[in-house]
DNA sequence: CTCGGAGTTGAAGCGCACTTCAACTCAAGG
DNA sequence: CCTTGAGTTGAAGTGCGCTTCAACTCCGAG
């Protein structure tokens, strides 16, 4: 049998570190079985979620949302290409906002450059509303303060 | 006098929370002054950096090494909109190659959906040596493994 | 049977970018 | 003078995505 595959090939196959799968299977992003001897062994076909894990990674979706469009695939049969199409498409209309977005940071900033303002709320550029920051790791418990002041400067 | 803000103050203007600016502080991103009370007073100038952090960050630009660019400002005079246009030239780059990266992946993500593949090595998709996923939080010091297999499936 | 490499666990640590807290001082209005 | 709101500090906590460690077991080759 070529199926079950061992943490360590799983590691190999994938280029993921078996300390990261092993966390995933704890999030619940991948499944595997238990040898009598209480190891993982992973069906071939864990090799094909992990590769969407880091591609969905790749395109700025968290952990935790990757799970939920995992756990959205049909459980009862093995997960057809068109099964994973389906998800890698709802990827694409964010892959689509985000790079609007930095594109629309980057028209902003070459303006910026030319007019040399760089000032908060003068351009487009600083709006924190629209934010891709929001990526970034971290605290944020703190509310985004709706109002910024609007004496002039 | 109009110099001089108080750190509530360059928190509305500017949106960032005094806590947020107070670490900026401690990392040497922005500067102060103090009263005779040892409160922080900041110069307007300090607005710009704030707003040159915010802007940096959405580019994807690590605090470190924003403090880096903002250490190339001259330390003597005031920066000069030139100055600050000089510095959002470099990350002008980095977002053009951001934006490269998300466009080949999507590219690739819908080239991927009409074969159905989403495997590993098989389409361009998944490759680590160029990844964007390195932008994200987390230790990250195991070493890429160069190799990955090459047994077929 | 012995050995070493691969696997197991839970708990703790790390790096980043902050926030939160407690205990305190400062500054301005009534 | 008193109060209230804004500011101060250092230390600790938070969230994410992992890694690292210690102490142990499993498995296959020799």
């Amino acid at each position: 049998m070529h199926e079950a595959l061992t943490i360590g090939q799983l590691s190999a196959r994938s280029g993921v570190a078996p300390s990261a799968l092993r966390y995933y299977e704890r999030l619940g992003l991948i499944r595997s079985h238990r040898t009598g001897g209480n190891q993982r062994r992973y069906a071939r076909a864990e090799l094909r979620r992990v590769a969407f894990i880091r591609i969905s990674q790749q395109v700025g979706v968290s952990l935790d949302e990757i799970r939920a469009a995992l756990d959205s695939l049909p459980s009862s049969r093995t997960p057809t290409p068109d099964d994973w199409a389906a998800l890698s498409r709802a990827w694409r209309d964010r892959l689509d906002e985000k790079i609007r977005l930095l594109g629309k940071l980057r028209d902003d900033l070459d303006g910026c450059i030319g007019c040399g303002c760089l000032s908060l709320q003068r351009c487009t550029l600083y709006n924190p509303a629209d934010s891709l920051a929001a990526e970034g790791p971290g605290a944020r418990l703190m509310l985004p303060r709706p109002d910024a002041d609007r004496a002039s400067a």
